[in-house]
DNA sequence: GTGGTCATGTCAACTGGTTGACACGTGAAC
DNA sequence: GTTCACGTGTCAACCAGTTGACATGACCAC
């Protein structure tokens, strides 16, 4: 383990990634990134492409090669309305809406269940992501500099 | 910006890659994942094909496809030695161990930099960076549960 | 109406990963 | 010697992104 905080943090997100993405295939029967785009289309519902590919940080083209694949398992619809040009509308199925509401709680839980480990003594998650939050801000504020 | 230490942590991830890597290309010629490539090499020197990707945490076939552009670049020499099969063994060239000798410290310094930032206040990053350790080993230890 | 301009979605080509199969050298067993 | 197992690297096929070009539909100006 690097002593440098940058591949800390990229070995962290692989972990977590990886357990997430676990659960879900063992439990729910769907991808760790596909749950993502469930969650976030269910914080956004309806939407289109667009927004969705924005909310996700990928590109438009990304969400549209998706999106028939999330139709064909049952867990999205797509419709378009009249005068609105090319946008698809996107919506969760009731089955992806249970999904959400079940397994989103679900890896919460247990990830702040990591806290209550002994070693993990002294860490306070809300505190951990302020901190990290603020990083984010500044970076950003930074610009693409310099 | 979510209230979930997950989303929090793959937006400063993103971030801080985004602007290694515009400084990375902007001063020095070279990808983000290139530079990570030539640092662990720089570690890890001289090391063949599977221990490199075991390091960066890729397959050997990823590695196997990076090396030809690597070499061409002029950052990366390979060579073999007689009675060790098919091993490959990669070593840095000079103007590559210069690179990470001077690149290396520069991005240090320019994260070390972010917590000077007033809003920063109370934010130490070796703390941060041991926290996030933990939070590491302990899902490992965990294993690929539950 | 006709012709820009704009937002939106999709396509083709490319990139950098993955998996699973396989080729190649080495060394040990027989 | 031949065969077998093993470590290592590479290949083909696939996957999920990206970029840049382009099609489509709506709207506005004229």
């Amino acid at each position: 383990m690097s002593d440098k905080i940058t591949f800390t943090l990229h070995e962290l997100i692989a972990e977590i990634d990886a357990h997430a993405d676990h659960i879900l295939r063992a439990r729910y029967g769907v991808t760790g990134s596909q749950f993502i785009a469930l969650a976030v289309l269910a914080d956004e519902e309806p939407t289109d492409i667009t927004t969705l590919a924005h909310c996700l940080g990928v590109t438009k083209a990304a969400v549209s090669k998706r999106v028939p694949s999330l139709v064909e398992a049952g867990w999205v619809t797509t419709r378009s309305e009249p005068g609105q040009g090319r946008r698809v509308i996107l919506e969760l199925t009731a089955t992806a809406r249970e999904l959400v509401a079940k397994a989103g709680p679900e890896l919460d839980a247990r990830f702040a269940d990591l806290v209550s480990h002994p070693d993990a003594a002294g860490i306070d998650l809300s505190v951990l992501n302020e901190q990290l939050a603020v990083l984010t801000r500044i970076l950003r504020q930074n610009g693409p500099l310099s």
